[in-house]
DNA sequence: TGCCCCTTTCAGAGGTTGCTCAGAGCTTCG
DNA sequence: CGAAGCTCTGAGCAACCTCTGAAAGGGGCA
C-alpha cells in the first residue's frame, strides 16, 4: 500500500486516488508550513497566493478540500468561495481568519458545513479540522469508521470532545486535549518535544520546550491517575503513548 | 446508506433519489449561503439569480421544492410562481420576502400549502420550514415519522412548537426555541459559538458571540432548571447537548 | 558514590473565557 | 395607547487556563 512520510497510509478517495487539497494564503511562509504539514499527512497539495490563481488552480486540480485565508490581496473570501463552488460544488473549505475578524464577515460560512480556524493556529488543529470536514463529507475511505480515536482503554471522541479511560470521563483543557490527540494519533511512536511544540502549539509561540513537559505532567495526572501508565518518557528523546499490556 | 456532510442520512424521495431544491435569489451572497446550508442538509441544490433562469433551471431540474425571493430584478415573484406550477404542479414553494411586504399578497399564496419567511431570516428557520413543507406534502421518506425531536427525556414537537422535559412543559421564546432546536438536531456534537451564530441568528446580525452565551444561559434556566444538566460548556470550543446518563 | 543534566512538580501571576444581572430599545398584542 | 415580552448591550465577577520561575527528584556515567 502507498504510504507517506508519516508512516500512515496515504489518504485516498473511494476510487483509490489520493485526496487533493488547495492551500490559499498570501503569506509564503505560512503557505509553506501548511503545505508541508498536509503533504506529510498524505494529501496531494497545491498552493496559491491570491484569489485569482486559487480559482485557476482549483479548475486544474479539482481539489477535495481548500484551506482558504479570508484576507487575500485581490478578492474577498466570499467571492472566492462562490467561484470555488462553481468549479466544484461539493468541495470542503477550511477558512483561516484573524481572531478579531471572526465576528466580522464569516457569517454564513460554517452554515454550509465548512469550518474555520483563527490565526494564530496550531497545525494539529488545521489537520484535525480538515479531517473532520472530509469525514463528514464521506470522502476519505480511511476516515469512515467515525470520529473515535482509541489507544488501549483510552478513547477520544473528537466531535463530542470527550475523552474516557476505562469508561471513566476525563476533563481536559483545550491544550491538554490537543496534546493528547497528537499523542494518540501517533501511538507507539516517540515524539520529540520539538515535534510536539511545532504541532500542538501555534506557529507564533515563542516559549520554550518546558511547556511540553508541564503539559505532559498535567495529562499524566488526569489520564494515568492511579492507573497503569500509558504515557512514557524516553529520556533525551521525547514521549510515547501506548497501550498498557505491551 | 448514503449520508451527507452533516452526518445525517441524505433526504430521499420514495424512489430513493435525493430531494431537489431550486434556490432563486438575486443576491449572490445570500444564494451562496442558502445553497451551502441546504446542500449540507442533504438536498441536491441548484441556484438561479432571476425569474427567467429560474424557470429554465426548473424545467431541467424538476425540483421538489423552490426557495423563491419575491423581489426579483426581471419578473415579479407571482409570475415566476405560475410558471413554476406549469412546469411542475405539485412543487412546494418557500417564499422569501421583506418584512413590510408580508401582508400584501403572500397570505393568499400560502393557502395553497406553501410557506414564507421574512428577511432577514436565520438558516435554521429556512431549513425547518422547508422540512415542514416536504413533510406535509409527504415527499420525504425520512420525515414521515413526524415532527418529534428527542434527546434523553427532552422532547420537541416542531410543528406544535412545544417542548417538554420529563413530561413537563417548557415555555420558550422564539430565539430560545431555535437555539434549542439546533442543539437538539446535533446531539453529542460540540457546536462552536460561530456555528450557532451562523445558523440560529439571521445573516445580517452584526452582534458578537456574547449573545450566544446569554441565550445558553436562558435555556439552561428553563431546560436544566434544578435537574441533571443536559447542556454542557466545552471551554474554548462551544456547547453540546446530550442525554444525562452518559 | 557523586555529579550533572534531564525531567517533574509546585506555586502563582496574568490573561482569557464564560456567566449573570440590570436595563434600554424595540416589537407585539390587547 | 399602554402593557408585556423579547432581544440585545454593557459591566462586573468568577472560574479557568496558560505560562514563568524555582526547586526538588532521579538516571546514568565517570
Amino acid at each position: 500500500m502507498n504510504t507517506t512520510r508519516s508512516g500512515r497510509p496515504a489518504l485516498t478517495r473511494p476510487d483509490g486516488t489520493p485526496l487533493r487539497v488547495l492551500v490559499v494564503d498570501d503569506d509564503p511562509d505560512l503557505a509553506e508550513v501548511l503545505t508541508g504539514a498536509l503533504r506529510y499527512e498524505g494529501w496531494e497539495v497545491r498552493a496559491a497566493g491570491d484569489g485569482a490563481s486559487a480559482v485557476t488552480a482549483a479548475r486544474e486540480l479539482l481539489p477535495d478540500a481548500v484551506v482558504l485565508d479570508v484576507m487575500l490581496p485581490d478578492t474577498d473570501g466570499f467571492t472566492v468561495l462562490r467561484r470555488l463552488h462553481e468549479v466544484k460544488p461539493e468541495v470542503c473549505v477550511l477558512f483561516l481568519t484573524a481572531r478579531d475578524a471572526v465576528e466580522d464577515r464569516i457569517a454564513g460560512i460554517t452554515a454550509g458545513g465548512d469550518d474555520y480556524v483563527t490565526k494564530p493556529f496550531s497545525l494539529e488543529e488545521v489537520v484535525a479540522r480538515l479531517r473532520g470536514l472530509l469525514r463528514r463529507a464521506g470522502m476519505a475511505r480511511q476516515l469512515e469508521e467515525g470520529p473515535l480515536l482509541t489507544v488501549g482503554d483510552l478513547v477520544m471522541d473528537e466531535e463530542a470532545r470527550e475523552v474516557t479511560r476505562a469508561g471513566e470521563l476525563i476533563e481536559l483543557s483545550p491544550t491538554e486535549f490537543e496534546l493528547l490527540r497528537f499523542l494518540m494519533r501517533n501511538p507507539r511512536r516517540v515524539l520529540s518535544k520539538a515535534q510536539i511544540l511545532d504541532r500542538v502549539w501555534s506557529y507564533d509561540f515563542g516559549g520554550r520546550a518546558h511547556v511540553v513537559e508541564l503539559y505532559i505532567s498535567y495529562l499524566r495526572k488526569k489520564v494515568d491517575a492511579g492507573r497503569e501508565p500509558m504515557i512514557h518518557t524516553v529520556r533525551g528523546a521525547g514521549y510515547v503513548i501506548k497501550p498498557v499490556s505491551s
